[in-house]
DNA sequence: GTGGTCTAGACCACC
DNA sequence: GTGGTCTAGACCACG
């Protein structure tokens, strides 16, 4: 469910929230799902339970999960986090266009870019592949 | 010529190597340009040299500047730098592009979003505004 | 485990740089050791850690390790450095040979002294000594 | 005569020191020749007397040269110094050979590469090449 | 004057 | 405990 990945150079809580924030936003984990246990996860992963209970008060601070004391922790409703990712989403895509500006590239040969691998990967379904 | 941002995350040597390879790759500084002195420049951002220091021997090693000892860092040969550069915009591109998809944002919206952005500092340029 | 040498004239993390580098290329260290910490070496040397960090940072932009913020440094996978290795010994070895050259040294006489040491070295380890 | 790289991180006099040092080995400069005054030369080379006057003073040191006063500086008598530069040779090799040995390379691929080498050398030599 | 290295000591983030 | 960054100040080599 949770890979860690030591070769990383992010912080590992940092990467436990990022994997937890994906599967949220993806659907894989719904609004009222119970999250793993700190220390179940802490075992499994074979890292410190401080390092999960770090990345789980990160997660309920930005309002991914919510806890239940004595119950656990568990997903939020997940709606309301969909327009904040679009909004990071376009707000990095600003900052690349900013730059490629800098750098003398054209808003047309970003579009272009992007259209390129739109068609591509459309392709590559129709071919049965495999999207992992 | 160079600004530190004490409210950015990101250390200061860092900062200050992407504005110098931003200010190389835009042609604000030309091949054989002479930099700032070490300690020049230190001073005038009220910053440590070794923190300069430790800037300029990353452009050093990255290629965008060369050291006489005893004369100062000079800019390098900067043509070769510019299709990294491209690379690199187009490869943050394509991971923006994936974590669109994720978001359940199509191509169509990324492309839409650039071209409305172009447009808008098209007539920004065009009144003659300076936005700084 | 590393030595220092005050009367070489290269700077001490340079030296601990190769020594480490040689460890990891000759099998001494292998995949996912951990480093000695930055204190600890810096103590057992008499250096100071700064000195030691360098060299750890740039032993980590060669590849040669990787760092876990909070745990420390361990060595990355070391395959795919021996050939790079070897490329380095063989252009150093061209150098040689185009130096010999000029001073009017035949290939001949270059193989000659690499065979003659080769024999030698055999011999010693026949008669079972141990030369350090 | 004598051309400086200033993308060398080598220090300017040392450049000097080598250029000239390989001169006279080759022969390009015989014994009781003439060298450039140090304000022509210095001048030839737009760099400053000091450097100049600090590389000839190494020469001097290393017996490559000897000064006249008030004549100005001329080639040793060069013969001594051909063993010299042989014993250096030779070192480097004993050199490689022991980080050969580290990396796992045996004498036989170092002869190997040498005779390889030799053999196209002679082939270009045969074709009419022009060596610099 | 220039850059390069090193030390000493501090503070932070991470585990 | 771990590494990463920064400061302050020193010393050296080079031009």
């Amino acid at each position: 469910m949770i890979l860690i990945d030591y070769k990383d150079p992010r912080p590992i809580y940092e990467q436990v929230v990022d994997r937890f924030r994906l599967l949220i936003l993806n659907g894989g984990l719904k609004a009222d799902d119970k999250m793993p246990s700190v220390r179940m996860l802490a075992m499994d992963l074979s890292i410190n339970p401080n390092t999960i209970q770090r990345a789980y008060a990160e997660l309920e601070r930005r309002g991914y999960i919510y806890t239940v004391k004595g119950r656990g922790n568990f997903v939020s409703d997940t709606d309301k986090f969909r327009d904040e990712y679009r909004t990071e989403i376009f707000g990095r895509l600003d900052e690349i266009c900013d730059d490629a500006c800098k750098a003398g590239i054209t808003a047309g040969e970003l579009t272009e870019h992007i259209e390129k691998r739109s068609e591509e990967g459309e392709k590559r379904n129709k071919e049965g592949g495999n999207g992992e």
